[in-house]
DNA sequence: CTGGATGTTATTGT
DNA sequence: AACAATAACATCCA
């Protein structure tokens, strides 16, 4: 689930619930998940309250009434928020818990443990730190261009490189490819200038059009390439449970990008 | 039981 | 030094 625009979710559901209340204690499963010591964290953590949030494409910063405190968190390929109330109604997986005063708790949610989460001194220092680039809602197409023709490697995996654009994961690259009709192999230093522009502005439609779906996928618009993974009931599939492009109906694809899945048109993204 | 999963990073090689 | 390719990470679920 989360890519940039569940991130942005999760930022808006952080925002709504758990700003301005005292965190008391904060519950530990797994210090694997920690980038900072526990005692640390605690302490640094005790009586302090969130007060603001930044997302970074799938980095989420949140800021507190102590000023040098900042909460970095990261949800791997399964991590969630839960808001709570009753310690009864723990959720699975929550294997960070904040506790506020008032009795209200944050679960960070960790399925595979794949999640992180610890303080940072300073967010612009931290993403230079991680080789983490703008984020891909608000890269221009200027500064998007030269960090994707200038690698060899296949224009998806590029995409996913978090320094060339922050935020994209593996649906969403294959959703742009799709959307600006290119393979997912072609190198991206073999991009023409109009193919770079229409990557770009399907980053920002695809985006904008997430995050206003609140990333249900089901919501997405029929012309969606991610109606083909089986993450809904796809209404694609023909009698031989081929999955078929939305534009031309033909089949569509699996291949290894990278080592990664990847969905494509052969015959529209040639 | 097996294989694959939405992400990152250490390692190794170019 | 920068870039590229790959395996590994821990767990769940179909």
């Amino acid at each position: 689930m989360p890519e940039l625009p569940e991130v942005e979710g999760y930022r808006r559901y952080l925002e709504a619930t758990s700003l301005h209340q005292s965190i008391e204690n904060l519950d530990v499963e797994d210090t694997k998940l920690l980038t900072t010591d526990q005692i640390i964290l605690a302490e640094a953590l005790h009586g302090a309250e969130f007060t603001g949030t930044r997302r970074v494409g799938k980095n989420l910063f949140i800021y507190t009434s102590k000023p040098d405190v900042i909460l970095r968190m990261h949800f791997g390929m399964t991590g969630d928020l839960e808001y709570y109330h009753s310690s009864l109604d723990r959720p699975r997986h929550a294997r960070i818990v904040f506790y506020f005063r008032g009795g209200f708790n944050l679960g960070f949610i960790c399925p595979r443990k794949f999640e992180r989460i610890g303080l940072v001194e300073n967010v612009d220092t931290f993403l230079k730190s991680k080789k983490i680039g703008k984020d891909a809602l608000e890269i221009t197409l200027e500064e998007f261009a030269p960090n994707l023709t200038k690698r060899k490697t296949a224009t998806k995996s590029a995409l996913l490189n978090q320094s060339v654009a922050a935020g994209v994961g593996n649906w969403i690259a294959d959703e742009l490819l799709y959307q600006a009709r290119i393979h997912p192999e072609k190198p991206a230093n073999t991009l023409s200038p109009a193919e770079v522009e229409a990557l770009w502005e399907a980053t920002g439609t695809v985006l904008r059009k997430a995050i206003e779906k609140e990333a249900r996928y089901a919501d997405f618009p029929a012309s969606y390439l991610i109606h083909a993974r089986a993450w809904d009931t796809s209404p694609y599939e023909d009698e031989n449970q081929h999955l078929l492009c939305p534009r031309d109906q033909s089949t569509i694809e699996i291949i290894k990008v990278g080592g990664r899945t990847t969905y494509f048109c052969p015959v529209c993204q040639a």
